[in-house]
DNA sequence: CCTCCTCGAAAGGTACTATCTTTGCTCGGA
DNA sequence: TCCGAGCAAAGATAGTACCTTTCGAGGAGG
């Protein structure tokens, strides 16, 4: 699960899949442009049916429309599935990354400070003990300034508090989030040095949990990521 | 947009993809079974081909996984994409429409009051003055126990705070909320007259959002939803 | 008991046919 | 002369049949 866990692809068509993604949700295809599977396929030297398997896969994705006699057109942005890992991927690598990091970062305050109360109330043993420990990592880690370990850490920290509440809707965004980290880090909007109050956060949230104490770790949750908006948010 | 906003398939593969989709979905395919293109072919009497498309769109979903020599192997739950509209149609449509709609109504919890909030800085005049009026109609319709209609503006209402913030996740989400809602009527969790705590917040709410009071809307957007969530989960 | 080879089954990929829709041209009527 | 309706042709997608590649399993031999 190198990147955000998004299905291995090992067939031939999926660099089709992924240039074609690429352009659409970069704006480089406009709404509204027609693409077909004669040019596709002349394009990437594939045949039509990899083409078409390529495009059905876009199309469930609702990036583009396939009509006949018209062609495949690229449908608007409002009409995207945003949630889609791939899609959220491609917006992150590309050029609009701003705006997705922004939509993502109140997507992260809203869900991740009542996932943090539902991990200290339903969390295991084994989980809560865990918990703790990588916040200790992250203290030795941000003070020693090591960036990329720190992410690491940092995403497992965020990615078992998603899943230890048990909503499984709340563990498929992990992956999102996991982006959303590795998205900040790689586009240098993280301090060089994580901000003491951050590391502090961190332990807060994962004393409480690990002491099912679900209100503190929400509030200490909701804390820590409003320290993450003014990051990504300079407005 | 008759349910959840799906894209409307128009071809033949598509009932190949209703009806796998959804047999994953409910348990009926448990995890690690295998299917193979010529038996899904041979069943629903289409070439292999029309069976490889829907298995690849599945794939997208990261219900299934194609190996070769193997052939195509159902995934564990905890890697479907339990965002994609379809699969959260499927689980609702079928039996484990319960552990959906609490994960759903969780998230629900989590989101809605920070999307009202947003809506409240930033929503257009026209927006303002129609949430008022959809408040005033789902007390009207609510007070004379007109179940249907109520829901269809409720559902307007909620898709209308998620899309005037201007975050394009929230927005996203606006089908999922339709399909919970509906989902909860056709379900018969709903009470037979709205309660009108209910329909006085749901006026509290369209009231604040009207007058820019981000923090207000947000409040009683979450007592809005505390009520929701003693009606869903009854535990 | 381990290793290697062979066989076969199922997915991957290609070429071809059918069908449908759009578009443009022509003919007739006002 | 202009406008509208209808017909025909073209072109692109939908679907089918067929060949190729790959990898897993089972058996034989060391």
């Amino acid at each position: 699960m190198s990147d955000s866990g998004r299905p291995i692809g090992t067939g031939l068509h999926d660099p089709v899949l992924e240039t074609i993604g690429m352009e659409i949700t970069c704006g480089e295809l406009p709404a509204g442009h027609v693409l077909t599977l004669d040019g596709i396929g002349e394009r990437f030297g594939v045949s039509r049916t990899v083409a078409r398997e390529a495009m059905r896969v876009l199309e469930s994705m609702c990036l583009v429309q396939s009509r006949r006699r018209v062609g495949i057109t690229v449908r608007p942005r409002e009409e995207w599935n945003v949630f889609d890992p791939r899609v959220i991927w491609w917006r992150l690598s590309g050029s609009d990354r701003d705006a997705q990091l922004r939509s993502l970062t109140e997507l992260r305050i809203a869900v991740e400070p009542l996932a943090a109360a539902s991990a200290a109330r339903g969390a295991s043993a084994a989980e809560r003990s865990r918990v703790v420990e990588l916040a200790t990592s992250l203290r030795k880690l941000g003070e020693a300034a090591e960036l990329t370990e720190f992410m690491e850490a940092d995403v497992e920290f965020h990615t078992l508090l998603l899943r230890a509440g048990g909503n499984e809707m709340f563990a498929a965004l992990s992956n999102v989030v996991g982006s959303v980290l590795r998205g900040r880090t790689q586009l240098g909007l993280m301090p060089h040095q994580p901000v003491p109050e951050a590391l502090d956060l961190h332990e807060a949230v994962a004393e409480a949990v690990a002491a099912g104490r679900a209100a503190d770790a929400e509030d200490a949750m909701r804390k820590l990521l409003a320290e993450v908006r003014t990051a990504v948010l300079p407005s």
